[in-house]
DNA sequence: CAATACCGATAGTAATACTATTATATTTGC
DNA sequence: GCAAATATAATAGTATTACTATCGGTATTG
Protein backbone atom coordinates (compact mmCIF):
# COMPACT_ATOMS: atom_id res chain seq x y z
CA UNK A 1 0.00 0.00 0.00
CA UNK A 2 2.82 2.13 0.86
CA UNK A 3 4.13 2.89 -2.38
CA UNK A 4 0.95 3.16 -4.32
CA UNK A 5 -0.81 5.48 -2.23
CA UNK A 6 2.48 7.58 -2.56
CA UNK A 7 1.85 7.84 -6.11
CA UNK A 8 -1.80 8.40 -6.21
CA UNK A 9 -3.06 11.84 -6.27
CA UNK A 10 -5.47 12.32 -3.45
CA UNK A 11 -8.23 15.21 -5.18
CA UNK A 12 -9.69 17.99 -3.77
CA UNK A 13 -11.40 20.35 -5.88
CA UNK A 14 -9.58 23.32 -7.21
CA UNK A 15 -11.95 25.85 -5.78
CA UNK A 16 -11.95 24.67 -2.13
CA UNK A 17 -7.71 26.31 -1.98
CA UNK A 18 -6.64 29.66 -2.96
CA UNK A 19 -3.20 27.84 -3.88
CA UNK A 20 -2.46 24.67 -3.18
CA UNK A 21 -1.07 23.24 -0.57
CA UNK A 22 0.48 20.50 -1.60
CA UNK A 23 2.43 22.65 -3.82
CA UNK A 24 4.65 23.96 -0.84
CA UNK A 25 6.42 23.55 2.20
CA UNK A 26 4.13 26.02 4.14
CA UNK A 27 1.07 24.42 2.27
CA UNK A 28 2.24 21.26 3.99
CA UNK A 29 3.10 22.69 7.36
CA UNK A 30 -0.45 24.57 7.15
CA UNK A 31 -1.92 21.42 6.52
CA UNK A 32 -0.07 19.24 9.33
CA UNK A 33 -0.52 21.46 12.00
CA UNK A 34 -4.03 22.74 11.10
CA UNK A 35 -5.16 19.02 11.66
CA UNK A 36 -3.38 19.10 15.21
CA UNK A 37 -4.62 22.26 16.36
CA UNK A 38 -8.28 21.65 15.46
CA UNK A 39 -8.22 18.70 17.20
CA UNK A 40 -6.54 20.65 19.97
CA UNK A 41 -9.16 23.35 20.64
CA UNK A 42 -11.45 22.27 18.09
CA UNK A 43 -12.93 23.94 15.15
CA UNK A 44 -14.77 27.09 16.24
CA UNK A 45 -12.19 27.68 18.78
CA UNK A 46 -9.60 27.48 15.62
CA UNK A 47 -8.07 30.93 14.11
CA UNK A 48 -5.62 31.44 11.40
CA UNK A 49 -4.12 34.07 13.99
CA UNK A 50 -3.26 31.08 16.20
CA UNK A 51 -2.41 28.49 13.72
CA UNK A 52 0.28 31.20 12.20
CA UNK A 53 1.91 31.49 15.85
CA UNK A 54 2.20 27.02 15.88
CA UNK A 55 4.06 27.15 12.35
CA UNK A 56 5.98 30.46 13.12
CA UNK A 57 4.01 31.81 10.07
CA UNK A 58 1.82 34.54 9.51
CA UNK A 59 -2.01 35.11 9.46
CA UNK A 60 -1.62 36.93 6.23
CA UNK A 61 -0.16 33.79 4.55
CA UNK A 62 -2.45 31.53 5.37
CA UNK A 63 -4.95 33.09 3.40
CA UNK A 64 -2.70 32.59 0.53
CA UNK A 65 -3.46 29.17 0.58
CA UNK A 66 -7.27 28.86 2.33
CA UNK A 67 -10.21 31.76 1.92
CA UNK A 68 -11.43 31.24 5.00
CA UNK A 69 -11.39 28.58 7.88
CA UNK A 70 -14.03 27.11 6.90
CA UNK A 71 -12.44 26.07 3.31
CA UNK A 72 -9.80 24.58 4.78
CA UNK A 73 -11.92 22.43 6.96
CA UNK A 74 -13.26 21.62 3.47
CA UNK A 75 -10.13 20.60 2.46
CA UNK A 76 -9.19 18.41 5.08
CA UNK A 77 -12.44 16.94 4.22
CA UNK A 78 -12.36 16.44 0.84
CA UNK A 79 -8.99 14.90 1.54
CA UNK A 80 -10.08 12.67 3.73
CA UNK A 81 -13.20 11.48 1.86
CA UNK A 82 -10.71 11.10 -0.60
CA UNK A 83 -8.27 8.82 0.83
CA UNK A 84 -10.74 6.95 2.10
CA UNK A 85 -12.08 6.11 -1.36
CA UNK A 86 -8.65 5.25 -2.47
CA UNK A 87 -8.45 2.79 0.88
CA UNK A 88 -11.92 1.17 -0.38
CA UNK A 89 -11.21 0.75 -3.77
CA UNK A 90 -8.34 -0.94 -4.00
CA UNK A 91 -9.49 -3.16 -0.31
CA UNK A 92 -12.67 -4.54 -2.57
CA UNK A 93 -11.38 -4.90 -5.77
CA UNK A 94 -10.56 -8.03 -6.04
CA UNK A 95 -13.63 -9.14 -4.31
CA UNK A 96 -16.26 -10.84 -6.60
CA UNK A 97 -19.27 -12.05 -4.23
CA UNK A 98 -21.29 -9.05 -3.53
CA UNK A 99 -22.02 -9.87 0.08
CA UNK A 100 -18.39 -10.35 1.22
CA UNK A 101 -17.30 -7.16 -0.90
CA UNK A 102 -20.66 -5.22 0.99
CA UNK A 103 -18.80 -6.08 3.98
CA UNK A 104 -15.32 -5.22 3.63
CA UNK A 105 -16.51 -1.94 2.40
CA UNK A 106 -18.63 -1.29 5.27
CA UNK A 107 -15.56 -2.37 7.20
CA UNK A 108 -13.15 0.07 5.68
CA UNK A 109 -15.65 3.02 6.44
CA UNK A 110 -16.32 2.27 9.90
CA UNK A 111 -13.21 0.82 11.24
CA UNK A 112 -10.76 2.44 13.68
CA UNK A 113 -8.44 4.75 11.49
CA UNK A 114 -4.54 4.07 11.77
CA UNK A 115 -2.28 7.03 10.59
CA UNK A 116 -0.77 6.10 7.42
CA UNK A 117 2.64 6.46 7.44
CA UNK A 118 2.57 7.13 3.39
CA UNK A 119 1.30 10.78 4.08
CA UNK A 120 4.47 12.11 6.14
CA UNK A 121 2.20 15.91 7.03
CA UNK A 122 -0.88 14.27 7.37
CA UNK A 123 -2.05 12.08 10.36
CA UNK A 124 -4.91 10.14 9.61
CA UNK A 125 -5.86 8.76 13.06
CA UNK A 126 -6.37 12.49 13.92
CA UNK A 127 -7.75 13.45 10.69
CA UNK A 128 -10.72 10.97 11.66
CA UNK A 129 -10.77 12.57 14.91
CA UNK A 130 -11.88 15.99 13.65
CA UNK A 131 -13.52 14.22 10.55
CA UNK A 132 -16.15 12.62 13.54
CA UNK A 133 -16.40 15.75 15.26
CA UNK A 134 -16.37 18.74 12.68
CA UNK A 135 -17.62 17.24 9.06
CA UNK A 136 -21.48 17.11 9.76
CA UNK A 137 -21.26 20.85 10.10
CA UNK A 138 -19.16 21.36 6.76
CA UNK A 139 -22.66 20.49 5.74
CA UNK A 140 -24.89 22.25 7.89
CA UNK A 141 -24.62 25.69 6.65
CA UNK A 142 -26.47 28.08 5.46
CA UNK A 143 -24.14 27.78 1.88
CA UNK A 144 -24.76 24.18 1.41
CA UNK A 145 -26.86 24.16 -1.54
CA UNK A 146 -24.40 26.49 -3.26
CA UNK A 147 -21.31 24.73 -1.89
CA UNK A 148 -22.83 21.35 -3.30
CA UNK A 149 -23.57 22.76 -6.53
CA UNK A 150 -19.91 23.87 -6.81
CA UNK A 151 -18.82 20.28 -6.01
CA UNK A 152 -17.60 20.59 -3.19
CA UNK A 153 -19.01 17.33 -1.47
CA UNK A 154 -18.38 15.37 -4.73
CA UNK A 155 -16.05 12.54 -3.93
CA UNK A 156 -18.26 12.17 -0.40
CA UNK A 157 -20.98 11.56 -2.72
CA UNK A 158 -19.20 9.15 -5.27
CA UNK A 159 -17.89 7.26 -2.08
CA UNK A 160 -21.81 7.25 -0.83
CA UNK A 161 -22.78 5.78 -4.29
CA UNK A 162 -20.09 3.41 -4.64
CA UNK A 163 -21.00 1.73 -2.01
CA UNK A 164 -24.89 1.89 -2.58
CA UNK A 165 -23.70 -0.06 -5.97
CA UNK A 166 -22.54 -2.79 -3.97
CA UNK A 167 -25.89 -3.21 -1.58
CA UNK A 168 -27.40 -3.19 -5.02
CA UNK A 169 -25.63 -5.88 -6.48
CA UNK A 170 -26.08 -7.71 -2.95
CA UNK A 171 -30.02 -7.20 -3.29
CA UNK A 172 -31.49 -4.94 -6.09
CA UNK A 173 -34.25 -5.80 -4.99
CA UNK A 174 -34.04 -3.34 -1.85
CA UNK A 175 -35.10 0.30 -2.30
CA UNK A 176 -32.97 2.31 0.18
CA UNK A 177 -29.60 1.88 -0.71
CA UNK A 178 -27.97 5.02 -0.96
CA UNK A 179 -30.17 6.16 2.28
CA UNK A 180 -28.72 3.21 4.12
CA UNK A 181 -25.30 3.63 3.14
CA UNK A 182 -25.61 7.71 4.09
CA UNK A 183 -26.68 6.43 7.03
CA UNK A 184 -24.15 3.88 7.73
CA UNK A 185 -21.35 6.30 7.14
CA UNK A 186 -22.73 9.40 8.77
CA UNK A 187 -23.55 7.11 11.85
CA UNK A 188 -20.22 5.20 12.15
CA UNK A 189 -18.93 8.53 12.95
CA UNK A 190 -21.87 9.60 15.08
CA UNK A 191 -21.19 6.32 17.26
CA UNK A 192 -17.49 6.91 17.79
CA UNK A 193 -18.82 10.24 19.18
CA UNK A 194 -21.01 8.94 21.03
CA UNK A 195 -18.90 6.16 22.65
CA UNK A 196 -16.22 8.89 23.97
CA UNK A 197 -18.57 11.54 24.79
CA UNK A 198 -21.93 10.26 25.72
CA UNK A 199 -22.18 6.41 26.22
CA UNK A 200 -25.39 5.97 27.87
CA UNK A 201 -26.94 6.09 23.98
CA UNK A 202 -24.43 3.63 22.58
CA UNK A 203 -23.67 0.25 23.00
CA UNK A 204 -20.13 0.54 20.89
CA UNK A 205 -17.26 0.56 23.98
CA UNK A 206 -13.73 -0.83 24.30
CA UNK A 207 -15.21 -4.48 23.05
CA UNK A 208 -18.24 -3.66 20.31
CA UNK A 209 -17.07 -1.35 17.65
CA UNK A 210 -19.03 0.48 15.27
CA UNK A 211 -18.19 -1.57 12.68
CA UNK A 212 -19.47 -5.02 14.25
CA UNK A 213 -22.66 -2.92 14.93
CA UNK A 214 -23.16 -1.96 11.12
CA UNK A 215 -22.24 -5.11 9.55
CA UNK A 216 -25.00 -6.62 12.05
CA UNK A 217 -27.34 -3.95 10.52
CA UNK A 218 -26.34 -4.07 7.35
CA UNK A 219 -26.33 -7.99 6.68
CA UNK A 220 -29.96 -7.83 8.24
CA UNK A 221 -31.17 -5.06 6.34
CA UNK A 222 -30.02 -6.06 2.75
CA UNK A 223 -31.00 -9.78 3.26
CA UNK A 224 -34.21 -9.08 4.16
CA UNK A 225 -37.05 -10.95 2.06
CA UNK A 226 -39.66 -8.14 0.78
CA UNK A 227 -41.95 -7.69 2.95
CA UNK B 1 -53.59 15.59 22.63
CA UNK B 2 -54.74 19.78 22.79
CA UNK B 3 -55.89 19.65 26.26
CA UNK B 4 -53.01 17.30 27.68
CA UNK B 5 -50.14 18.76 26.05
CA UNK B 6 -51.21 22.62 27.52
CA UNK B 7 -51.28 21.08 31.06
CA UNK B 8 -48.28 18.61 30.84
CA UNK B 9 -44.98 20.69 31.66
CA UNK B 10 -42.10 20.43 28.99
CA UNK B 11 -39.00 19.81 30.68
CA UNK B 12 -36.07 22.00 30.14
CA UNK B 13 -33.00 21.63 33.08
CA UNK B 14 -32.51 24.82 34.89
CA UNK B 15 -28.54 26.04 34.47
CA UNK B 16 -29.68 25.92 31.01
CA UNK B 17 -31.44 29.22 31.33
CA UNK B 18 -30.70 32.10 33.28
CA UNK B 19 -34.40 33.36 33.46
CA UNK B 20 -37.35 31.33 32.92
CA UNK B 21 -38.25 32.20 29.38
CA UNK B 22 -41.59 30.55 30.10
CA UNK B 23 -42.31 33.37 32.85
CA UNK B 24 -42.74 36.42 30.67
CA UNK B 25 -44.07 37.33 27.68
CA UNK B 26 -40.54 38.94 26.52
CA UNK B 27 -39.27 35.49 27.76
CA UNK B 28 -41.94 34.12 25.36
CA UNK B 29 -41.33 36.44 22.39
CA UNK B 30 -37.40 35.44 22.93
CA UNK B 31 -38.38 31.84 22.12
CA UNK B 32 -41.16 32.53 19.49
CA UNK B 33 -38.73 34.21 17.51
CA UNK B 34 -35.20 32.63 18.06
CA UNK B 35 -36.64 29.80 16.40
CA UNK B 36 -38.09 31.68 13.30
CA UNK B 37 -34.85 34.01 13.33
CA UNK B 38 -32.85 30.51 13.41
CA UNK B 39 -34.33 28.87 10.52
CA UNK B 40 -34.71 31.66 8.44
CA UNK B 41 -30.48 32.88 8.31
CA UNK B 42 -28.88 29.72 10.38
CA UNK B 43 -27.45 29.45 13.76
CA UNK B 44 -23.70 31.14 12.37
CA UNK B 45 -25.70 34.23 11.46
CA UNK B 46 -27.90 34.53 14.40
CA UNK B 47 -27.17 37.02 17.29
CA UNK B 48 -28.87 38.27 19.80
CA UNK B 49 -28.50 41.98 18.49
CA UNK B 50 -30.71 40.56 15.31
CA UNK B 51 -33.28 39.03 17.34
CA UNK B 52 -33.19 42.05 19.49
CA UNK B 53 -34.17 44.01 16.04
CA UNK B 54 -36.65 41.79 15.10
CA UNK B 55 -38.42 41.73 18.71
CA UNK B 56 -38.11 45.32 19.24
CA UNK B 57 -35.89 45.08 22.06
CA UNK B 58 -32.88 45.20 23.59
CA UNK B 59 -29.44 42.93 23.24
CA UNK B 60 -29.22 43.16 26.95
CA UNK B 61 -32.26 42.22 27.59
CA UNK B 62 -31.83 39.01 26.32
CA UNK B 63 -28.77 38.42 27.90
CA UNK B 64 -30.81 38.25 31.12
CA UNK B 65 -32.35 35.18 29.84
CA UNK B 66 -29.78 33.57 28.14
CA UNK B 67 -26.16 33.91 29.12
CA UNK B 68 -24.95 32.94 25.37
CA UNK B 69 -27.11 31.81 21.82
CA UNK B 70 -25.12 28.20 22.24
CA UNK B 71 -27.39 28.44 25.81
CA UNK B 72 -30.52 29.29 24.17
CA UNK B 73 -29.78 27.00 21.36
CA UNK B 74 -29.50 24.02 23.64
CA UNK B 75 -32.77 24.83 25.32
CA UNK B 76 -34.33 24.94 22.56
CA UNK B 77 -33.42 21.70 21.71
CA UNK B 78 -34.03 20.25 25.35
CA UNK B 79 -38.08 21.81 24.77
CA UNK B 80 -38.32 19.84 21.45
CA UNK B 81 -37.16 16.46 22.75
CA UNK B 82 -38.96 17.03 25.76
CA UNK B 83 -42.06 17.97 23.64
CA UNK B 84 -41.38 14.55 21.53
CA UNK B 85 -40.68 12.68 24.44
CA UNK B 86 -44.15 13.43 25.28
CA UNK B 87 -45.07 12.56 22.03
CA UNK B 88 -43.56 9.01 22.44
CA UNK B 89 -45.12 8.46 25.72
CA UNK B 90 -48.58 9.26 25.06
CA UNK B 91 -48.71 7.81 21.66
CA UNK B 92 -47.34 4.26 22.54
CA UNK B 93 -48.72 3.61 26.06
CA UNK B 94 -51.75 1.87 25.24
CA UNK B 95 -50.25 -0.89 22.97
CA UNK B 96 -48.96 -3.98 23.72
CA UNK B 97 -47.37 -5.77 21.16
CA UNK B 98 -44.08 -5.13 21.27
CA UNK B 99 -42.95 -4.89 17.91
CA UNK B 100 -46.27 -2.69 17.24
CA UNK B 101 -45.16 -0.30 19.68
CA UNK B 102 -42.09 -0.56 18.56
CA UNK B 103 -42.80 0.75 14.74
CA UNK B 104 -45.28 3.48 16.27
CA UNK B 105 -41.97 5.01 18.00
CA UNK B 106 -39.95 4.68 15.20
CA UNK B 107 -43.06 6.83 13.36
CA UNK B 108 -43.60 9.31 16.42
CA UNK B 109 -39.16 9.71 16.28
CA UNK B 110 -39.16 10.17 12.22
CA UNK B 111 -42.00 11.19 10.79
CA UNK B 112 -42.77 14.88 9.60
CA UNK B 113 -43.30 17.44 12.09
CA UNK B 114 -47.01 19.33 12.28
CA UNK B 115 -46.71 22.39 14.30
CA UNK B 116 -48.79 21.89 17.62
CA UNK B 117 -51.61 24.70 18.10
CA UNK B 118 -50.92 23.85 22.06
CA UNK B 119 -48.44 25.64 22.37
CA UNK B 120 -49.24 29.58 20.72
CA UNK B 121 -45.26 30.39 21.23
CA UNK B 122 -44.21 27.74 19.31
CA UNK B 123 -44.28 26.49 16.09
CA UNK B 124 -42.65 22.82 16.35
CA UNK B 125 -42.67 22.51 12.18
CA UNK B 126 -39.97 25.33 12.17
CA UNK B 127 -38.36 24.19 14.99
CA UNK B 128 -37.90 20.85 13.68
CA UNK B 129 -36.31 22.33 10.81
CA UNK B 130 -33.72 23.87 13.34
CA UNK B 131 -33.39 20.41 14.97
CA UNK B 132 -32.12 18.75 11.76
CA UNK B 133 -29.66 21.58 10.73
CA UNK B 134 -28.33 22.66 14.43
CA UNK B 135 -29.12 19.92 17.11
CA UNK B 136 -25.97 18.06 16.32
CA UNK B 137 -23.93 20.81 16.41
CA UNK B 138 -25.01 21.77 20.13
CA UNK B 139 -23.31 17.96 21.02
CA UNK B 140 -20.38 18.74 18.97
CA UNK B 141 -18.16 21.07 20.64
CA UNK B 142 -15.42 21.00 23.17
CA UNK B 143 -17.42 21.44 26.17
CA UNK B 144 -19.95 18.55 25.48
CA UNK B 145 -18.48 16.50 28.31
CA UNK B 146 -19.25 19.33 30.86
CA UNK B 147 -22.61 20.01 29.72
CA UNK B 148 -23.44 16.46 29.58
CA UNK B 149 -22.15 15.96 33.35
CA UNK B 150 -24.58 18.68 34.32
CA UNK B 151 -26.97 16.59 32.29
CA UNK B 152 -28.03 19.41 29.78
CA UNK B 153 -28.70 16.30 27.38
CA UNK B 154 -30.85 14.31 29.68
CA UNK B 155 -33.97 14.21 28.25
CA UNK B 156 -32.67 13.43 24.70
CA UNK B 157 -30.68 10.40 27.19
CA UNK B 158 -34.27 9.36 28.02
CA UNK B 159 -35.65 9.34 24.73
CA UNK B 160 -33.39 7.30 23.63
CA UNK B 161 -33.52 4.83 26.11
CA UNK B 162 -37.12 4.93 26.27
CA UNK B 163 -36.64 3.36 22.30
CA UNK B 164 -34.77 0.77 23.41
CA UNK B 165 -36.22 -0.34 26.07
CA UNK B 166 -38.58 -1.20 23.73
CA UNK B 167 -36.50 -2.80 20.76
CA UNK B 168 -35.29 -4.86 23.84
CA UNK B 169 -38.86 -6.15 24.23
CA UNK B 170 -39.25 -7.15 20.84
CA UNK B 171 -35.57 -9.25 20.92
CA UNK B 172 -34.51 -9.11 24.06
CA UNK B 173 -30.97 -11.16 22.32
CA UNK B 174 -30.15 -8.19 19.75
CA UNK B 175 -26.95 -6.36 21.20
CA UNK B 176 -27.32 -2.77 19.61
CA UNK B 177 -30.04 -1.47 21.09
CA UNK B 178 -28.80 1.78 21.81
CA UNK B 179 -26.80 1.82 18.86
CA UNK B 180 -29.73 1.17 16.61
CA UNK B 181 -31.72 4.14 18.37
CA UNK B 182 -29.23 6.59 18.67
CA UNK B 183 -28.74 6.03 14.65
CA UNK B 184 -32.19 5.87 13.80
CA UNK B 185 -33.11 9.05 15.85
CA UNK B 186 -29.88 11.08 14.38
CA UNK B 187 -29.54 9.27 11.08
CA UNK B 188 -33.69 10.29 10.22
CA UNK B 189 -32.73 14.01 10.92
CA UNK B 190 -30.07 13.69 8.71
CA UNK B 191 -31.48 11.85 6.19
CA UNK B 192 -34.00 14.98 6.27
CA UNK B 193 -31.55 17.47 5.48
CA UNK B 194 -30.21 14.67 3.15
CA UNK B 195 -33.39 14.90 1.36
CA UNK B 196 -33.40 18.68 1.09
CA UNK B 197 -30.02 19.70 0.45
CA UNK B 198 -27.57 16.36 -0.91
CA UNK B 199 -30.20 14.24 -3.03
CA UNK B 200 -27.58 12.60 -4.33
CA UNK B 201 -27.15 10.37 -1.41
CA UNK B 202 -30.46 9.72 -0.08
CA UNK B 203 -33.83 7.50 -1.29
CA UNK B 204 -35.53 10.28 0.61
CA UNK B 205 -38.16 11.98 -1.24
CA UNK B 206 -41.29 13.16 -1.95
CA UNK B 207 -42.82 9.80 -1.79
CA UNK B 208 -40.11 7.86 0.32
CA UNK B 209 -39.95 8.95 3.81
CA UNK B 210 -37.18 8.81 6.57
CA UNK B 211 -39.85 6.75 7.97
CA UNK B 212 -40.10 4.51 5.17
CA UNK B 213 -36.62 3.60 5.89
CA UNK B 214 -36.25 3.52 9.31
CA UNK B 215 -39.73 1.34 9.77
CA UNK B 216 -37.67 -1.41 7.07
CA UNK B 217 -34.77 -1.36 8.14
CA UNK B 218 -35.66 -1.83 12.40
CA UNK B 219 -37.82 -4.49 11.25
CA UNK B 220 -35.06 -6.05 9.65
CA UNK B 221 -32.48 -5.73 12.33
CA UNK B 222 -34.59 -6.46 15.16
CA UNK B 223 -36.31 -9.78 13.66
CA UNK B 224 -32.99 -10.89 12.40
CA UNK B 225 -32.02 -14.48 13.84
CA UNK B 226 -28.60 -14.45 15.79
CA UNK B 227 -25.51 -14.97 13.66
C1' DC C 1 -46.76 54.10 47.80
C1' DA C 2 -42.37 52.29 48.33
C1' DA C 3 -39.53 48.67 47.17
C1' DT C 4 -38.10 45.79 43.72
C1' DA C 5 -37.83 43.37 39.78
C1' DC C 6 -37.74 44.22 34.79
C1' DC C 7 -36.44 46.26 30.65
C1' DG C 8 -34.13 49.47 27.37
C1' DA C 9 -30.35 52.31 26.17
C1' DT C 10 -25.74 53.25 25.95
C1' DA C 11 -20.97 52.39 26.29
C1' DG C 12 -17.18 49.64 26.27
C1' DT C 13 -13.92 45.40 25.51
C1' DA C 14 -11.35 41.69 23.65
C1' DA C 15 -11.43 38.72 20.02
C1' DT C 16 -12.67 37.23 15.36
C1' DA C 17 -12.40 37.03 10.51
C1' DC C 18 -10.94 39.01 7.55
C1' DT C 19 -8.46 42.91 3.72
C1' DA C 20 -4.79 45.82 2.21
C1' DT C 21 -0.23 47.39 1.86
C1' DT C 22 4.51 47.24 2.04
C1' DA C 23 8.88 45.16 2.87
C1' DT C 24 11.83 41.34 2.67
C1' DA C 25 13.17 36.81 1.44
C1' DT C 26 13.51 33.03 -1.86
C1' DT C 27 13.18 30.85 -6.14
C1' DT C 28 13.61 30.66 -11.13
C1' DG C 29 14.69 31.51 -15.70
C1' DC C 30 17.91 33.41 -18.84
C1' DG D 1 25.19 35.13 -11.49
C1' DC D 2 21.68 38.37 -11.54
C1' DA D 3 17.24 40.31 -12.56
C1' DA D 4 12.54 39.26 -12.38
C1' DA D 5 9.02 36.96 -10.48
C1' DT D 6 7.07 34.84 -6.69
C1' DA D 7 6.38 33.77 -1.80
C1' DT D 8 6.30 35.11 2.75
C1' DA D 9 6.32 38.23 6.89
C1' DA D 10 4.98 42.22 9.28
C1' DT D 11 1.98 45.68 10.21
C1' DA D 12 -2.17 48.13 10.20
C1' DG D 13 -6.84 48.53 9.83
C1' DT D 14 -12.13 47.29 9.58
C1' DA D 15 -16.61 45.63 10.67
C1' DT D 16 -18.68 42.45 13.43
C1' DT D 17 -19.28 39.40 17.27
C1' DA D 18 -20.12 38.07 21.84
C1' DC D 19 -20.28 39.54 25.36
C1' DT D 20 -20.11 42.83 30.36
C1' DA D 21 -21.28 46.86 33.01
C1' DT D 22 -23.88 50.66 34.26
C1' DC D 23 -27.80 53.57 34.65
C1' DG D 24 -32.34 55.34 34.31
C1' DG D 25 -37.17 54.60 33.60
C1' DT D 26 -41.30 51.74 33.89
C1' DA D 27 -44.25 48.19 35.52
C1' DT D 28 -45.48 45.07 39.29
C1' DT D 29 -46.24 43.67 43.91
C1' DG D 30 -46.69 43.57 48.82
Amino acid sequence: MHTILSNIKIQVHEKIYVKDPETSALGKKIIEHSILLIDEIGFENFTFKKLGEKISSNESSIYRYFESKHKLLLYLCSWYWSWMEYKLVFGTSNITNPLEKLKKAITIVTEKVEDDQSTTHINEAILNKIIISEFTKTLLTKEVDEENKEGFFQIYNRLINRIATIVKEVNPEYAFAKSLVSSIVEGSLHQYFLKEHIESITDCNEWISPTDFYLNLAEAVVSKTKS
